[in-house]
DNA sequence: TATGAATGAGAGTTCATTCAT
DNA sequence: TATGAATGAACTCTCATTCAT
C-alpha cells in the first residue's frame, strides 16, 4: 500500500474528478485513502490546497504531454498522428484528468490561464506560442487548409477529448457501453486521424 | 420582470451551471431572482427538484433541436451543415445550457439515460433510433466514408460541443476572448463544416 | 358542512391532541378543515390562541360533567356509579379530549390550575372545593374506608381516565384492538364500579 | 461529570419527556448537555435517532421491571403488593419516564407494540403471555375476583401510573404540591394497595 | 504521525404569520 | 370572507477545520 500522502491524493482525485471543489467531501477522501480525517489537514492544510494540489499534478501530466510533443520538428502530418494517438491513449487511461479539468474549466476558468503562466513562466514560446508559431509556418508551406490556428487547434482538441466528456451521451444514444466495446479507443484513434488528415492537410 | 417561478428558474440556471448541484447555494439562487429564499421551496420544494426541473428543461431544448432536425428526410451533406449550423448558434446563445449537462454528466452519467427513456418514451425510434438508421443508410449509399455510425456521430458532437467547453484553454493558449472575437462563431461553423465534409463525405 | 370556524375547531382538536402544540402543523388544520390558511389567522388571530381556545373548550365540557355530578346531593356509592358511568361513557366517545388535555398536562402542568382559577372563579366552593368537603363528609359518616381525599380522588380518576392513554400498551401486551371489543367500555365500567366499592366502600 | 454521550441523553430525556419529540428542541438539548450542538448528530446522527434511542432505553427500564416481577413465582396476593410497591417507587424516581411514554403513546400508538415485538422477541411468553396466563390461573384457583385478565391488568396499571400524568388536576383541586406532600408516595402505595386487595381478591 | 472528539459557520428546509388582491 | 404569494425567524443538519492526547 503506498504512503498516505500519496494514497489521499489518489482519493482525492477520484472525489474531486466527480463532485468537483464544492461538492467533494473531505470525509470521503479519507475514507477511501483509509485514514483519519485529521491527517489530510496535516499533510494538506486545506481542501482547498488539497484541490489545488490535484488539479495542478493533473495539468502538468496532461499538458507535458504536448509540451514535450510539440517541441520535436515534424511536420502536420506526422504531428496530427502522434498527437491523437498520444492523447487518446493517455486520457482513455486516465479519465479522471479530463473529468477534473472539464469541472475546473466550468466553475473557474480563469485558473488554466493562471497555471499556464506559472508552468510555461518566461519560456512560454517553449510551449503555446511555439505551437502558435509551427500551424503558421505549415500553413505558409501549404501543409494545411485551415488558415486560422484557433479553429486548427480547436478542431484536434474537440476530437481528441470531448469522447470522455460526452461518453453519456453516446451511450444512451446506441446504447452501448464504451469502455467494454472492444477495441474502442483504436477505432477511436482512426476515425480522429482519418477525419483530420481528409479534413485539413491539404 | 417575469413572475416568480420563471425568475427563479432563470438564476437557478445560472449558478447550477457554474457550481453543480453541491456548490449551488440556494440563498445566491434566491438573491439573483430578488426573492425571498424560502419561495424556492414553496415553488420547488426542494434544491434537487429545482436542480431536476432546470436540468430536464434544459434536455428538453438541447435535444428537442436534434430531434426536430433528424425528422427530416436530407442527404448526409445537408444534414452536415444544418446540424453544425443549427447547433453552434444556438449553444453560443446558450452556453449555460453546455456547462449544465456538462456538470452533470460528470456528476451523474446515468441521467442523460434515463431522460432519453423518458423523453423519447416508446418512440425510441424517432428519436436515436432514426439517427441511427440513417447513418447506416448514407453509408450504404456510399455518401460517406465512416462506416461506423458511432463514430460518426462522436466527430459530429465533438466538433460542435467541445469549444463551449474548452474555452479556457484556447483563450489560454492564444491568450485571446472567444466570445470577443469579432465572427467567430461563423468561423467555427464554417470550420466544422469543411472538416466534416472533407473528412467524412465521399 | 358547518360552517368555517367549527370546521377550525374541529380539526385543531384533531390535530393538537395528536400532536401537542409544538407538533401541530396550521397548514394541516387548514387542509383539513377545507379552508385557506390565512382563514386561521382572520378567525383566531395566532396557533397560539386557537390552542387555547380549543383547549379550553375541551376543559369546560370535561370539567363541566364533574361540576354537575358534585353539586347533585348523593352518597358515595351512588356518586362512584355516576361518577363511573358518566366519565367513562364521555371519555370513550371523545377520546381526543383525554389526549389533549393529557399533552397539555405534560407540557404545561400550570394550565389547568389557571383553568381551574377562570372557570370556578370566585364560585370555588362549588366545584372542587365542594367535592373536597363531601368526601371529608362521606368519611366522618362511615360511608368509605379511605380517609385521605386525594387519594380517593386519584383512584377514582385514574380508574376512569387511564384506560385511555393506556390503550396502546393494553393493546400491545394482550394483542387486541381495544375499541373492537364488543361492549368493551360497559365491562369497563362494571369492573371499575366494582373495584371502586368493594376497595373504598364500608 | 458523566461523558458527552451519557450527558446528552439525559438533557434529551429532560427534554423529549417534557416537549415531545416534534417540540423538542435540539439546541436545547445540547445547552443543558453542555456540549456542542453538533455533536449530537456526531453520536446520534439525527434528533430522530436520538428520541429513538432515549425512548428504547426508557421503555426497556420500564417494562424490564414488571418483566422480572412477572417471571417469580408468586401468589396474587403478592404480586399485587410488589407490583405496586416496585412501581410507585421507580416511578416516582423517574417521572421524565413516564411522561416521555405517555406522550410517545399519544404522538404514535403504534411504537409500543413495535417495541414489545423487538424487546421480548420470540420469548413473548415469558413477558406479556406468562403474565397473562398467572391472571387466568388465578382466577381459576378462586384467587381473584376479576375474571377478565384484560380489566385486572388495566386495573392495576391505572392506579399505578395515572397519579404521574394527572398530577397537575389533583394540585389544582386540593391546592397542593403533591411532591412537596411528606410521605405522599408510601401513602399512595398504601391506598393502592388497599382498594386492589379489598376490590379484586377473593 | 495518528485519532476521536469538538467547534462554528453556514447550508437547506420548515413554519407561523402577513400581504395584496 | 377568501386566496395564493410572500416573508423572516428559527430549526435541523452538514462540513471544513481544529484540539487534545
Amino acid at each position: 500500500m503506498a504512503d498516505a500522502k500519496e494514497r489521499i491524493l489518489h482519493a482525492a482525485l477520484k472525489e474531486f474528478s466527480k463532485e468537483g471543489l464544492g461538492g467533494a467531501r473531505v470525509e470521503r477522501i479519507a475514507k477511501n485513502a483509509c485514514i483519519n480525517k485529521a491527517m489530510i489537514f496535516y499533510y494538506f492544510s486545506s481542501k482547498q490546497n488539497l484541490y489545488r494540489e490535484v488539479l495542478y499534478g493533473v495539468m502538468s501530466k496532461i499538458f507535458g504531454q504536448v509540451s514535450e510533443l510539440i517541441s520535436q520538428e515534424t511536420g502536420a502530418e506526422v504531428f496530427l498522428e502522434k498527437m491523437t494517438e498520444i492523447y487518446i491513449t493517455f486520457l482513455a487511461k486516465n479519465q479522471d484528468f479530463v473529468r477534473m479539468i472539464a469541472l475546473d474549466m466550468i466553475r473557474n476558468p480563469g485558473n488554466i490561464d493562471r497555471f499556464f503562466k506559472e508552468f510555461f513562466e518566461d519560456r512560454f514560446e517553449k510551449g503555446p506560442g511555439l505551437l502558435f508559431g509551427k500551424v503558421q509556418e505549415w500553413y505558409k508551406k501549404g501543409e494545411i487548409l485551415e488558415s486560422d490556428p484557433l479553429q486548427f487547434i480547436i478542431n484536434i482538441l474537440s476530437l481528441n477529448i470531448f469522447v470522455f466528456i460526452g461518453k453519456p451521451i453516446f451511450e444512451a444514444i446506441f446504447n452501448v457501453k464504451i469502455d467494454e466495446i472492444e477495441g474502442f479507443y483504436q477505432n477511436r484513434i482512426k476515425s480522429v486521424v482519418n477525419i483530420l488528415k481528409k479534413g485539413m492537410l491539404k
